[in-house]
DNA sequence: AAGGTATCGGCACCGGGTGTCGCAGCGCTA
DNA sequence: TAGCGCTGCGACACCCGGTGCCGATACCTT
């Protein structure tokens, strides 16, 4: 596949990159399929990918950063969307919708994605590792309700916000991992709605 | 220190342990006070300690281990308190005061706690670690909120509750270490009041 | 054909972490 | 007091992820 690799018209000067990110994600997502991703290292990526161990490093900073796609390319957008977000809607509205059309795929995807957060949501290392994208994310996020609140990024209600929002996300990913043929999208709007609803009142009994 | 280790009438056969964790604990962290936490090595840590390399490894499981000190203790003790909470109140109540003793020190220990949040939530590496240990307190909190809502643990509403209540739990500590002249507990306790409002309904403009 | 340039990939090295194994210190019992 | 059995110690070799370095390689330009 020559996607973001030397696309037929382009004139640079220099070698050309032998493989590329996606190339290199799709070979290592297959064995980590195979062998499981504590099981396979970056050696075999590399190997199985035709390219030296070196520059594996060179596609991706870190074996856990493989599974990750183009989450930073996905982050722009997310913070684009709020950013023309309907300022007469309720906050947690433009941020639902915000949050779902992030998290929006393809059928074809689909199968891929469930790999992914899979081994995200599961391998102790990625667990940890994905620690660093979900702030991230947050920081979109807490800088949008930041906005809507007219208060500083790093006051407590913006952050409580992010936590929770991200909290919801990650919980409808659970179940959607848990129930094989479920769809994502109601999943996470009903986790979304349900930063609404006050679950605090009630004690249960 | 004989802390934990040898206590006096201790008859066990076999070697006495060369030292304990609170004491390794103390020469790490305070190494990595002067050389920072990445500048410092487990060797390093090892050779102040007066101990090898491996037997390091024989009293924590890794490095990022060293700073959460007696966490899974405080889980146990956590867990209890919440299991012996008062029905009859409100659940938010209940956990705001469970947390809020989770998080009691004593003021010869601040300063220690100081460097150790400082490096949990600063310091990449352990960032991304701190994840783990966050899982397990959330599972302790949303086996408490499964009991009160009546449903299972891993249905929305627990997950719900456990990741805001870190979240709250978090920012507050964030509060907390970015005014050096503050104290915790009214941080914490404003963060998990604020769970009770609902930022939501409103839109700020 | 020569020069410029970007990528490749081997090599040596670092640091965290693990399996193995002989050894050191200790209480016990004869 | 000599030995036995237990437990912890620490050296060693090794694995793996990650990095700095540098010469080789493949491409475009003039």
């Amino acid at each position: 596949m020559l996607d973001d690799v030397a696309r037929a018209g382009d004139l640079r000067p220099g070698r050309r990159p032998a493989t590329s990110r996606s190339e290199l994600e799709r070979v290592a997502l297959g064995l980590f399929a195979e062998r499981g991703f504590e099981g396979t290292t970056v050696a075999h990526v590399a190997t199985a990918a035709g390219i030296g161990r070196r520059t594996f490093f060179r596609y991706f900073a870190s074996k856990n950063d493989v599974v990750w796609g183009d989450f930073e390319q996905g982050l722009v957008t997310l913070r684009g969307r709020l950013e023309g977000a309907d300022p007469g809607r309720p906050l947690l509205d433009e941020l639902r919708v915000a949050v779902l059309a992030f998290n929006r795929l393809d059928d074809a995807q689909v199968p891929w994605h469930r790999e992914r957060m899979a081994l995200i949501l599961r391998v102790p290392a990625l667990q940890a590792h994905s620690t660093l994208r979900y702030a991230a994310w947050r920081d979109v996020v807490a800088a949008f309700a930041a906005r809507r609140l007219q208060q500083p990024v790093d006051a407590l209600l913006p952050q409580l916000v992010a936590h929770s929002a991200l909290g919801a996300a990650l919980t409808a990913y659970e179940q959607w991992l848990q129930r094989p043929d479920s769809d994502l999208a109601p999943l996470l709007d009903a986790a979304l709605r349900a930063l609404d609803g006050r679950w605090t009142g009630t004690d249960g009994r």
